[in-house]
RNA sequence: GCCGGUGUGGCGAAAUGGCAGACGCACAGGACUUAAAAUCCUGGGACCUUAAAAAGUCGUGUGGGUUCGAGUCCCACCACCGGCACCA
């Protein structure tokens, strides 16, 4: 011990606490048709014995982790402070008679085992198993009340197998948008002149929730495969921070597009926080306007294009589309095919990365083509841009320059006509490059209506002259969902050819899950570039012919449903059980009441689940169509040094230098006491010491001094190993006593009860540790401590402390039933105003706001009486002398405030 | 640039519009001890007076405002953190 002598034998408590709540199954959650032990401390809680149907049990209450990455490194001190709070919460559910669910599991597909593999030629198995015994052990070692018996992996074949029927429901369902909800496929109806079978078949797949595409994908050489979007950070990897470039390759993607409204409006329900919520709105990004067809003059083909202000028409004085719109080399006149070929080369060998950090300068050619402005029939120059995206609305615009900054600019360097078309109300402001609403002008027909109106009367006419319509656009992108890994689930789908010689896919049945990736020695890419899997030349080739699709799926898929994983992890026969799932998800309080976990998850996981949720909501296999109801992000903790924590810093702390020193109890209260739980706060070992000499103060509150003294010379005596029974020599303290609480006892207890209650209640852990320890410094100075106000301070320092907790509550003698309970079982006390209430209070008394006494006086004392006292304090009269007295409030027991001129 | 969050002692922080700084850390003084550690007690926002105190003045990022009264509400800024960013 570095720091001085330990303040209370931690060891032997946590470990002995830890192996009796195991033996126990103590926290093991019940579902309904479970059979309930008789002995089982929820069982005597609630009365059950026996088979357990759903409406016998008691309220539910779901609340979840986010499951960690096993990653080599092991627990850093963030994870568990998501963990702590959860924990403190399940607990005090749990007191509050509510059947807590309380899981963990592994997140346990993923890059840093694969490329371990690669470099090592370990199966990526072996790597993380190792790697989840070590986060077992840690998280284990910290207290948490998790239901073990729900353990799972992401990676468990009979998770997989979940994973990939989840999958197949996806690939044969659509987004039905009259219904807006997914439906079979067999319920998609042809349009007529739909009559071959290939033509259906194109148009099924048109329309599924998992299709084949052959549009561009972030490919990332240097990790051998494709990315999300949202894996993608300025043009680098979001793992390992490598160069991305944009690749046409054949890829699955799911439909999470289908879904974009419902995932926006259905935020408004749920309990997140604002600036999570607004970061899922801004990266569904929904905008509302109307689409433009343009006539190319002297063609007939159109161009499309996306505007949210169609009041501009007027004004619009070219077109620009992407260099890789499909209609660019139709358009292009001979005279600038050389010009328009050597800038789409230019923009193709731009990567992300230099198309974001060289965006300001604007580029661009002609392409020679005009086009006819549909509202006042003016041939406007057609452009190509590379600041134009081919992946946003339909890859083209109508550039307004006099009302668009990008525009502007683009007009600006090329000399193209800038007319305007909207006033701003303030009249001498410069309307060039003026983006906000005004009045149209130049506009014909638009002429002094507002921006909203004239918006809405261009688009009637639009609609009405067949030039458009009205339209909504989302920047949300549909889900790239193949990957070029060997640690991911394998897809349900195989190749094979028609008779007409076109490659089609296919899914397996599901009888033929789980699909189980080939055992390979060479874990890395073909050198022709296809995923590891193709190596298997025998898993990959069919006995009919047919060849196994070889990319695997992201990690997210995993992470998309293991909460429904939990709630019935051991059946075998279904995703999760039926009754399980609406007990656990629907009913009064739908869904995980708490989630708790990282911000970085705001826009990948939280969104990709929340899409396959409503997905299987629709299919008719959940009960509510938001999986998260209340979810709160802890904050990140820094190191000492205020800065990020992180190896190349050398400011990491080890969860397991600070748990052998101080124990699992301080860390935890450590954890909770730093600050609020959302916010950014950096680790402070000395305030782990301090959390630390409060519990050894309620260690020497409860025990007897001179038998520890006996105690600790045993232990010093006792050979090596488990010298838990050695606890038993410790007594209890005997000024505790079993006697009525004296009234000043009782208030100490109770205020403690309620401010704990409350601050539970709200998530603000640090004030109800403080709440603990102001209890604590009342108590150490009463000569006589009761047994009850005892007890009861021990079931509220339960779910913070709840090693310590158990060992003094099994020295204090149960005078009554409801103390009989298993500490985690006893009901949580309920505080009684009455007891709180003063006799008298401290009033301050202010003049014309400024404090100037304070009056003690009776509770309820009339408020002339009061008003009296208070201006006859000697301490008032220097600043109200000689002034004339204006107005005096009151505010009965609370403060006096003397307003003088 | 846009969106969200946060600014309070030496430090982490606390405060339904009503005594700013609870609780904890660090620090200082004291008790216990041969001594140290541990423990217990006491004291700490700044300034100005003073032998000491009392009293007083100022004080919650900056500047305004509302109010009898503002850390808290409103307006305009500044700084830091997070997210998005040529999304038409």
């Amino acid at each position: 011990m570095s720091h001085g002598r330990r303040s209370y034998p931690f060891d032997l408590i946590e470990g002995k606490w830890q192996r009796l709540w195991e033996a126990r199954q103590s926290f093991r959650a019940f579902n309904p048709g479970d059979d309930v032990p008789a002995d089982h401390p929820f069982a005597r809680r609630h009365g059950l014995n026996g088979k357990v149907s759903a409406d016998r049990l008691p309220p539910k209450y779901y609340i979840l982790d986010m499951f960690p990455y096993p990653s080599g490194a092991g627990l850093h001190v963030g994870h568990p402070e998501g963990f702590t709070a959860t924990d403190i919460l399940a607990r005090y559910r749990r007191a509050c008679g509510f059947n807590v669910l309380h899981p963990m599991g592994w997140d346990a597909f993923g890059l840093p085992a694969e490329q371990y593999a690669v470099k090592t030629g370990q199966h990526p198995r072996v790597t993380t198993e190792a790697n989840i015994s070590t986060f077992t052990r840690q998280i284990r070692s910290l207290g948490f009340s998790y239901d073990w018996t729900r353990e799972l992996s992401t990676t468990d074949v009979g998770y997989l197998k979940w994973t990939q029927w989840i999958f197949l429901k996806l690939y044969h369902s659509w987004f039905n948008p009259v219904t807006q909800r997914a439906e079979p496929v067999d319920t998609i109806p042809f349009p007529k002149d739909c009559t071959t079978e290939a033509a259906r078949r194109q148009h099924v797949e048109g329309l599924r929730l998992a299709y084949v595409s052959e549009a561009p994908v972030n490919w990332c050489p240097e990790l051998g495969t494709v990315l999300a979007n949202e894996e993608v950070v300025d043009g680098k990897s979001e793992v390992g921070g490598f160069p991305v470039v944009r690749r046409p390759m054949r890829q699955w993607m799911l439909r999470i597009t289908a879904y974009a409204e419902r995932l926006l409006t259905d935020l408004d329900a749920i309990q997140w926080s604002d600036s999570l919520k607004e970061m899922q709105r801004n990266w569904i990004g929904r905008s509302e306007g109307a689409e433009v067809e343009f006539v190319v003059a002297g063609s007939s083909e159109k161009v499309r294009v996306f505007t949210t202000r169609p009041d501009t028409l007027f004004g619009a004085t070219y077109l620009v589309l992407s260099p890789e719109h499909r209609l660019v080399s139709r358009l292009t006149t001979d005279e600038a095919q050389k010009a328009v070929a050597d800038y789409q080369a230019f923009a193709a060998a731009k990567s992300d990365l230099e198309r974001a950090e060289l965006a300001r300068e604007k580029t661009g050619v002609f392409t020679g083509a005009m086009a006819i402005n549909p509202v006042n029939q003016q041939k406007i120059p057609i452009w190509i841009a590379d600041y134009v995206l081919a992946s946003y609305g339909s890859g083209a615009i109508m550039a307004v320059p006099a009302h668009d900054t990008r525009d502007f600019e683009f007009a600006q360097k090329f000399h193209l006509p800038v007319v305007q078309v909207v006033q701003p109300a303030e009249k001498d402001l410069n309307w060039q490059g003026y983006t906000g609403p005004g009045t149209a002008v130049n506009s014909g027909f638009l002429d002094g209506a507002a921006t909203a109106k004239a918006k809405e009367l261009m688009t009637a006419w639009l609609e009405n002259n067949g030039h458009g319509r009205r339209m909504v656009n989302y920047k949300l992108r549909d889900w790239l969902f193949s990957r070029q890994r060997y640690w991911g689930e394998p897809f349900p789908i195989i190749w094979r050819q028609t008779p007409d010689g076109v490659r089609c896919h296919e899914a397996l049945p599901e009888s033929s899950l789980p699909v189980l990736p080939p055992n390979l020695t060479d874990y890395k890419p073909t050198a022709s570039g296809e995923p590891p899997l193709a190596r298997a030349e025998e898993w990959v080739r069919q006995p009919d012919g047919s060849v196994r699709e070889t990319n695997t799926m992201p990690q997210w898929a995993g992470s998309c449903w293991y909460y429904l994983r939990y709630l019935d992890a051991a059946n075998h026969a279904r995703f999760t059980g039926e009754e399980a799932e609406r007990y656990w998800m629907g009913g009064k309080s739908p869904g995980v009441d708490l989630y708790i976990g990282g911000a970085e998850h705001a826009v990948l996981h939280l969104l990709y689940a929340r899409f396959w949720h409503k997905a299987l909501y629709d299919l008719g296999y959940v009960s509510c169509s938001e999986p998260f109801q209340k979810l709160v992000n802890q904050g990140l903790i820094l190191g000492e040094d205020g800065q990020k924590m992180s190896k190349s810093r050398g400011n990491v702390v080890n969860p397991d230098e600070v748990l052998a020193e101080y124990g699992a109890d301080a860390f935890r209260l450590y954890e909770m006491f730093m600050g609020p739980l959302e916010m950014v706060k950096p680790w402070n070992t000395k305030g782990v010491e301090g959390v630390y000499r409060f519990l050894g103060r309620v260690w020497r509150l409860f025990v007897d001094e001179a038998s520890e003294t006996a105690f600790q010379q045993a232990e010093t005596l006792a050979p090596a190993g488990d010298k838990g029974g050695l606890l038993a020599l410790v007594r209890l303290n005997n000024s505790i006593r079993d006697v009525p609480p004296a009234p000043a006892q009782s208030k100490v207890l109770h205020a403690c009860i309620k401010k704990v209650t409350e601050d539970l209640e709200a998530l603000r852990f640090n004030t109800a540790i403080s709440a603990l320890m102001v209890f604590t410094n009342e108590s150490m100075t009463w000569d006589i401590k009761p047994v009850s106000i005892m007890r009861d301070f021990l079931v509220l320092l339960q779910p913070f402390a709840p090693h310590l907790a158990e060992e003094l509550w099994e020295k204090l003698p149960a005078p009554t039933a409801a103390h009989s309970m298993d500490l985690p079982y006893t009901p949580w006390p309920v505080y009684d105003p009455a007891l709180l209430v003063e006799s008298e209070v401290e009033i301050p008394v202010q003049v014309n706001g400024k404090l100037r006494a304070v009056i003690r006086v009776p509770v309820g004392i009339p408020p002339q009486q009061l008003q009296d006292l208070a201006m006859a304090h000697p301490g008032l009269q220097p600043f109200i002398q000689g002034k004339s007295v204006k107005k005096i409030i009151i505010l009965p027991g609370k403060l006096v405030n003397v307003v003088v001129a």
